[in-house]
DNA sequence: TAACTTATGAACATGGTGATCAAAAATGAG
DNA sequence: CTCATTTTTGATCACCATGTTCATAAGTTA
């Protein structure tokens, strides 16, 4: 049979999510493949995180795609709609935030937030987002509260379904009472 | 020469923020230390990661013993401190965040930042905060927002002067114009 | 069926971890 | 200062994951 990379990579991120130190014997076992089949496509580990980074970043480009160009109109909806798209984008993302510190995933995830960062930028000119506070740090705070919501829904304790509102929510009006 | 563990936990918390998979062999050189010496104090690798991580707790204990009890008055000003008193604690828990996924670590992250849990809580309780989110959550994008500027300032792109405010502002007001 | 591609198992080298132990160095009591 | 005790050290060993090679088996395709 012939074995599709694209197999082995969803079998990787799944195991690697749950185990980053996994060995590559137990993402064989579980993918069904002899682990020289894995050195065949990937001939080290490193090859094969970096493969399985690509295909993340690939997937969130894909959801970042969604943010309009022009001028926007409700900042709001835009986020939540782009973040119910990466809400469930968590288990290919999970090895990258628990891999060990590489400069080049930093890029990776910087280039992959890069329309989001365009998208904000303009959102800022435009006046709908506060200004005293640089387009980078905007952008990445908004990445660290989607970190924390994938962690509180890995501990079972939000649901996916409340979590975009809840992260746009404390990005855009914060924990002030209303 | 009498070496103190508190030597070796410096070492290892400096060499591991920077290579999380830095051999032990590499944490004995940098500490000037043989690498029996550290399995004498330290049995396993696991061993010297815990220890590493109880010592962070430990910190980050006595940095949200600032948290005031009773009815809270100034929020901001509070988090603002307590902030200030994390931040250059960054190199202590960078492990902790690249370190696989272990149960343990999450419920030492949960452990220690009870305090300000319970110092949310009881701001929310008297209105100081917003009702319709949980503490759970409050807290969570709180220590979230605190990574992203952990990050932000490993990169070079934040100040540790101006990041305790940011924080604080991002978390309080979020990112809706004024 | 035959040629070709792909997957597999086996074998081997390397390097980090975990563990043991005797020798050497530092410490402290008298 | 001397001696007993504690601590540190280097050496040695087993174990396991990684990385590599290669002949064989299984599969695909002409």
């Amino acid at each position: 049979m012939v074995i599709k990379n694209e197999h082995i990579l969803d079998v990787a991120a799944l195991v690697l999510s749950k185990r980053p130190d996994a060995t590559l014997q137990s993402i064989a076992a579980a993918a069904g493949v002899s682990r020289t089949t894995i050195f065949n496509k990937f001939p080290t580990r490193d090859d094969l995180l970096e493969a399985l980074a690509a295909d993340a970043l690939q997937r969130i480009g894909s959801v970042l795609a969604l943010v309009p160009d022009g001028k926007p109109s409700d900042v709001a909806a835009v986020m939540i709609e782009v973040t119910r798209g990466l809400i469930p984008l968590e288990p290919r993302t999970a090895f990258l935030r628990a891999a060990p510190h590489r400069t080049d995933l930093d890029s990776m995830w910087a280039q992959a937030a890069t329309p989001l960062a365009i998208y904000i930028g303009t959102a800022q000119a435009y006046g709908l987002l506060r200004r005293d506070h640089s387009v980078r740090w905007l952008t990445a705070s908004y990445i660290g509260l989607l970190f924390a919501a994938w962690d509180e829904i890995l501990e079972g304790e939000l649901g996916t379904a409340q979590a975009a509102r809840l992260i746009v929510e404390s990005w855009m009006t914060g924990a002030s009472p209303k």
